[in-house]
DNA sequence: ACGTTAATGACACCGGGTGTCAAATGGAAG
DNA sequence: CTTCCATTTGACACCCGGTGTCATTAACGT
């Protein structure tokens, strides 16, 4: 999982292209055939590699959709760590949450096809579990410490999921209804999510 | 071999087996040799039938751990429906899922090996994600009916999604814990979900 | 006996993923 | 320039899950 820029003196073969750069290739080809459709050989023989290089690339044909995730992953984490300590659990949550999925308007609507392909092709969403995993872990961190609990506890790791859920929801309402902002969806769903979803309640 | 339930008067070829006996050739073959290393052709040898009849049984080898997951939903529909109209949504929603969870106690131990597999082979986590999708529906649906919404509002399917992530950090505890009660574990869980995952908010 | 209906299993095929290994590439040391 | 070493590459063979096809088998009715 090296990046491929070649360090100036380093001995051995160069890498013939990078992670990107092969990003690059299959997407054009999930837009034009479809994610099923793109065989690993279609994807391989566009950027001009052989099919192992391939998986030298992506652990698996899955794995190309989601770019640089892990290290994104750990600038949440330093988002969370940012947070007043005083703040509510919830709230820290749905700055950060709302905070991480802020992109630049130039790569909406890349980061909306890619959404896409994670959000409605089979395969993806099934796969994707698995890469949600490291982010409920970030999210269970932040509330365990928060909360004065261990990491595997059922709280925080309820509020991971939950969020992790709630998360999910907005983004599909996001995908389908092009004229709504993420950011906007996201705040109110993770204020409901805080709200436990009932009435408002007030103190009246 | 096991005699298939054959309807009497059915012409055609009887079954030469059914999906809960080689569900139970299946699982003493995972138990033995784990979920990832049995092959499909070590099922169907083990259960005496051709490789291909297993793929008319089941979708994939994956649906093999599921077993009546579907019929159960609507049993599930039926409980919801017979809460009382007032009772806030949240709490239908606890009591629905903590009485859906409930299991004798002699298939206590056979469930628990199920949710297992479920939850901790990577391949089974991911699948299980389609699985999901069906009773999240089902909750989403009786959310949009109890607060005036549509099902594929976001409300309602964040809901969905927040419970089910609430009812898999329950499943997920209660696995490491085998002292630990399901019900109580569900309960605790989804009372947290329920006031938002705040501090207990009283108004004094 | 005959046609019908349904399940079966053999066979071939596709596609994702892996292990192995010789060959290609490039830097550094002689 | 040559040699050595580190690294990437791609060919090849293989495994396994899953599907389409089709002849065969086993039950039913007449």
């Amino acid at each position: 999982m090296g990046t491929a820029a070649s360090s100036p003196g380093r001995p051995g073969r160069r890498p013939s292209t990078s992670q990107v750069e092969l990003e690059k290739v299959a997407f054009r080809l999930f837009d034009r055939d479809g994610f099923d459709a793109t065989t690993v050989d279609d994807i391989a023989k566009a950027a001009g590699i052989g099919r192992r290089t391939f998986f030298r690339y992506f652990d698996s044909k899955n794995d190309v959709v989601w770019g640089a995730f892990t290290d994104q992953l750990e600038y949440m984490r330093e988002r969370f760590a940012a947070r007043p300590p005083a703040e509510p659990v919830m709230e820290s949550l749905r700055a950060v949450v709302v905070d991480f999925n802020r992109v630049a308007p130039a790569e909406t609507e890349r980061h909306r096809r890619r959404l896409e392909l994670i959000l409605r092709v089979p395969a993806l969403q099934a796969h994707s579990t698995l890469r949600y995993a490291d982010w409920r872990e970030v999210v269970a961190e932040f509330a365990a410490q928060r909360t004065g609990r261990q990491r595997a506890d059922l709280t925080p790791q309820a509020i991971a999921h939950a969020a992790l859920g709630t998360a999910l929801a907005a983004y599909e309402h996001w995908l389908g209804d092009p004229d709504s902002d993420l950011a906007t969806v996201l705040d109110t769903a993770f204020a409901e999510l805080a709200r436990g979803f009932g009435e408002e309640s007030r103190c009246s």
